[in-house]
DNA sequence: TCGTATATGTTCTGGATTGTAGAACCTGCC
DNA sequence: GGCAGGTTCTACAATCCAGAACATATACGA
């Protein structure tokens, strides 16, 4: 019986999500799992596992949130092709969403600090 | 010294967990199951599952992010007592670390489009 | 000139935590 | 007894985490 059930597994993003899909964003489609991995580690001060953050970028890319593309490994000393990714119109919009919805969760909470 | 935290599974809160707690700060001590998932509601649109949402309140309070008491049932229709949640200055920290953490993976992004 | 060591990167496997849904259950008024 | 307001329980799915295994291009010594 095949009930195939495409829609929306869970319509938000993860907590470590929105923080993968962020860092593709900075780094504007030249972004690579280690590259993307060094944005989070950056900006953050935390350093993901290998295993989290591909396994998450997988995620991203089946629903559509990102979009990759395999390169040419560079004349550089190492020598596997790296897999680049870029965000996609639906990923920007995801990522837009969640941040609305925190926001307005903040609302009226002194919280950081930060006027912003 | 001052160290007798238990070693924390996990640093950093899920997005559900952000939310259900910053429910909870917003009920200021009052708020229960019920009530804290009106203000997700009503802030969000989303509406979270009971199991999501108790499930979620029983392990924040085995993590001490948020503490609970059970009051007496009011004299009103229904009758079992609730259990009323504050969060605890733990909380409140991590929420802020999650806070702060997010703002850094958004710096320098266009983002929600509003200016604020 | 080879053959192999090494560096850069990704894929895979296994398991712990979180997130979801709703049925079952408790208890005080009507 | 029946109903309304609340919480607990059971079962699972999705996400997150760690690190071993694997792939492949350059570097280098004999």
């Amino acid at each position: 019986m095949a009930n195939q059930r495409t829609p929306p597994p869970r319509d938000y993003l993860g907590e470590f999500e929105q923080l993968v899909l962020l860092a593709v964003v900075h780094l504007e489609g030249e972004g690579y799992g280690m590259t993307v991995r060094g944005e989070i580690e950056r900006r953050t001060g935390r350093s993901p596992s290998i295993g989290a953050l591909y396994g998450t970028l997988e995620r991203l890319e089946e629903k559509g949130l990102v979009r990759s593309r395999t390169g040419a490994s560079t004349a550089e000393r190492g020598g596997r092709a790296k897999r680049f990714f870029a965000v996609t119109a639906s990923g920007m919009r995801a990522l837009e969403r969640s941040r609305r919805l925190l926001d307005a969760m903040w609302e009226g909470i002194p919280g950081t600090g930060d006027a912003r």
